[in-house]
DNA sequence: CGCCCACATGCAAACGTATTGCAAGAAGAT
DNA sequence: ATCTTCTTGCAATACGTTTGCATGTGGGCG
């Protein structure tokens, strides 16, 4: 019978824990923030949405970096040279097969499960310079920003 | 019998021109290092490179946002938050953009002019989310920090 | 060939995001 | 309850991007 905000709480109280970072008040707020949006947030974007909070923005910042280090959240780059963070789904435990393509305009991230890259280099291009890839990205728009 | 350089001054002098960008200095110096070097290259790198010609920062960087907004250089986003720009062949008319490799350690860009990537989506799934793909990201390990 | 004007340069400064140093404060193990 | 270690808050710095403005110059035109 445990209201589901504090039933939530306990979940991110879990996350963190589990995570080996320590529960504070700004590192769950940022996770429940995140919980409410869907798609990648910046620092600036997540300053503010926070603003009623009255977290130090320094503060927010090293929360979504040590997210980041501790696999909470993805850290996405868009094209417009500012860092956005998503919450990273914890279900999903290999995720490095399949290409992301990351719309220029919304900034929307899709994972394209189905689509297989067949990537048929030169003589000596591409294996001179590259050994291992790792993570494929198609930047480019999507149907709805079209 | 003319030598090789006032030729190519010549070539990058109609280019500008043909572009509607006066010839000056600086540009065609731009133009020059550009022809000299392979993958794509930060405002700050081309200010460290051109140095001892003492153009101003600002001049190079409106330099390139010129020369973008003319055609003759492609603006890219490797996902570190700083802009690169290179040199746009001109000879494909169809926008047959090579994709960038980027290694994760050392942070080396390489155009991978030779490569293609051939896309086989399974039905239904990149048509109904991509509309157009305008840039292709390799992320791994390159050779050298293998 | 020289004039003239729009465009380009140089210099400085503003701007926004990313990043760090340090002292005070809080979390959580014992 | 205590103590250690991590975290926060505040300030300041670093860095790339961008712009204002006065001066200088390319190149078209007479």
């Amino acid at each position: 019978m445990a209201p589901s905000k504090s039933t939530s709480l306990d979940a991110l109280r879990d996350l963190l824990r589990g995570a080996g970072l320590r529960c504070t008040g700004p590192r769950v707020a940022v996770l429940q923030h995140f919980q409410t949006r869907r798609g990648p947030l910046s620092h600036g974007e997540l300053v503010e949405a926070l603003a009623d909070r009255e977290f130090d923005a320094a503060t927010l910042y090293r929360n979504l970096i040590d997210l980041e280090g501790a696999g909470l959240v993805n850290r996405v780059n868009v094209g417009d040279n500012v860092w956005r963070f998503e919450l990273r789904d914890q279900d999903t435990e290999t995720q490095s097969e399949h290409p992301h393509f990351v719309c220029v305009e919304c900034g929307e991230i899709t994972c394209l499960d189905q689509v297989r890259v067949k990537l048929t280099p030169a003589p000596g291009s591409l294996k001179s310079v590259v050994n291992r890839v790792s993570e494929i990205l198609l930047k480019g728009q999507c149907m709805r920003c079209a």
